[in-house]
DNA sequence: TGCAATTAGTTTCATATGAAACTAATATAT
DNA sequence: ATATATTAGTTTCATATGAAACTAATTGCA
């Protein structure tokens, strides 16, 4: 016996609701931070953010490290270039690939919004101890697993 | 100390990033069920979902029920009513607002969702104990509640 | 070898989205 | 009472997005 009604759906108490609302005004307050300062979109941020932690790597491996489409990933590379943020050259071993890198500019960029992102991070999570901060994550570690397995299932 | 290098951004073991790829697989799961069976969009079941559990409410609440901003609500409403899914009608106490209800078929469909989002919520939190789901919930909302300060700061 | 299948990335197109301006109704202040 | 501000909701417009089609390169296999 739960404590939910059987059969009825409490948005607030749903967890899936529950983790999309906070992720949506986590998701804000990051963008106002970097969309205002810096002028990056959501999905340019990502990118940056890929890169930042992965010397060179190509468009398609952007894609699977951010779960983030070909197309989105193929744009917002497109526009980091023009900003020459990142360079993009061919690979010689396949010339279908990029090789993407952050240029001077973009290592600036880069350090700069670090510090600022840690920073509401460490807001967030301010008020959990550290066993506390580690449970959260396991947690959502062990629902990430159990929704891929889902996904699993629908892909068959 | 703690373990995380500092002013060093690892994506993997970043709070905002972390949760924003569970939730966009969590959304992905949920969108397959609803919308490919029934033909609606995560906007429109969103609505379905507040007006499911609150008789009658107005476009503006269901704005601040969901966070969704009034544009898309309006839109996803005009949708809904075309539908049949819901009934739109003037209030008489002040002409401004709307007053929305499921139709029949609305509540029907209602019902054919819910378990099947339950089952899919279930399935998420499978491996967690009572315990564990409960704190998973109390430490979402504590973060939730640290984000709500820092998006009053912003606003001042 | 050479031809089909796959992969990396881009373009196209139709739809979704959000900010700002707008309309209509109500509340507030003088 | 009347002008002003606020609120509910819609429309407009410019941009973002994702699916599908496309190009070009590589791989697999008969």
């Amino acid at each position: 016996m739960t404590s939910r009604q059987f059969n009825s759906l409490i948005l607030d108490k749903f967890l899936p609701y529950r983790l999309s609302i906070v992720n949506n005004k986590i998701s804000e307050v990051l963008s106002v931070t970097y969309a205002k300062q810096f002028d990056l979109t959501p999905m340019e941020w990502r990118v940056l953010a890929v890169l930042g932690q992965n010397e060179s790597i190509s468009a398609d491996e952007i894609c699977r490290f951010t779960e983030i489409d070909k197309v989105a990933v193929s744009r917002a590379v497109t526009k980091l270039v023009r900003k020459k943020i990142i360079s993009r050259k061919r690979s010689t071993y396949d010339r279908r690939r990029s090789i993407l890198r952050l240029t001077k500019g973009g290592v600036s960029i880069y350090k700069s919004i670090v510090p600022l992102v840690l920073e509401i991070e460490e807001n967030l999570v301010d008020g959990l101890s550290v066993y506390e901060r580690k449970q959260f994550r396991d947690l959502l570690a062990k629902i990430e697993y159990r929704v891929d397995s889902l996904r699993m299932l629908y892909k068959f």
